[in-house]
DNA sequence: CTTAATGCAAAGGCTTTGCAGAGAC
DNA sequence: GTCTCTGCAAAGCCTTTGCATTAAG
């Protein structure tokens, strides 16, 4: 459970060595984003990354946590989430796996995919490979609310 | 292929039927929009539809397109497509589907789900009831292009 | 020292809102 | 005639961009 792929990172090391490996230019500002993905290890929107770095004492501008979100999703190092038309979400977990998402609270929990079967998808369109696949299951509060 | 839920609706009759069905009273601009919808039956943004809706001559507002797609959407008419960070697809299919996502070209394809199967899927967390489930399936142009 | 990253503020794009006038019934 | 819908323009958010400054190696 302890892969190399995002190990613990509570080290400064490991967390520039993640980096390096995919080519990032380990910056303090890119080590903290990383640090604080990788030890909440929740789904954060860009909103949330860059109040979490900045409540402290001042750590990272609007831009660099765009930026950096970016450069970590395109890098492969965290997982883009278009679940919510307002805002994207970020998942450290890259893993293969689906979501719950709470339409009324916004709230996503994590659906481990090895224990999800889908079978009969049909081939990809043509001249095109696949990127990834997104599972997700809206729901919201049951009407008569928790049953006991 | 014809059910009652969104016939042919070639005739203002019967889209102004399915409005009142549920409860949406019949402007001029409501039909006219459903008719666009319903008559391509293709994946369509806000913008789109406000195209396609004023191309001859003005039809409708952006403020009255924008508040029609959100109405139809919550009265279950049509189905919100949440895939693209930029902009929200509304799809005029209701019945179970899933969709390829070509990422570059934003295209937008469906998938039948009778074909698919997905089992193992957890229960849902306690006091949530389920709403409605999104299988995006993400592809890209592949590197060599089509295979001829 | 050179190249790349950061920060600020301004711009951009999608969507919502407030309110007066028009339309549905 | 009453109540709701439409339209316009302005405002709101999330996100990106341009450019001078600063940090990385």
């Amino acid at each position: 459970m302890d892969t190399e792929q995002n190990s613990h990172l509570s080290s400064d090391e490991s967390i520039i060595e993640m980096l390096r490996s995919r080519g990032i230019t380990p910056t303090s500002q890119r080590i903290e984003i990383a640090r604080l993905l990788f030890s909440r290890c929740e789904h954060l929107s860009a909103e949330d990354v860059f109040s979490l770095m900045n409540a402290d004492r001042a750590m990272a501008s609007k831009a660099t946590v765009y930026n950096t979100l970016g450069l970590f999703a395109e890098q492969g190092l965290i997982r883009q989430l278009i679940v919510d038309p307002e805002r994207v979400y970020y998942d450290p977990n890259t893993s293969p796996h689906h979501h719950f998402y709470d339409v009324s609270t916004g709230m996503l929990t994590d659906v481990d995919a090895t224990l999800v079967q889908i079978t009969g998808m049909p081939a990809l369109p043509p001249g095109s490979e696949l990127e990834g696949m997104d599972v997700i299951i809206r729901v919201r509060p049951a009407a008569g609310g928790v049953a006991h």
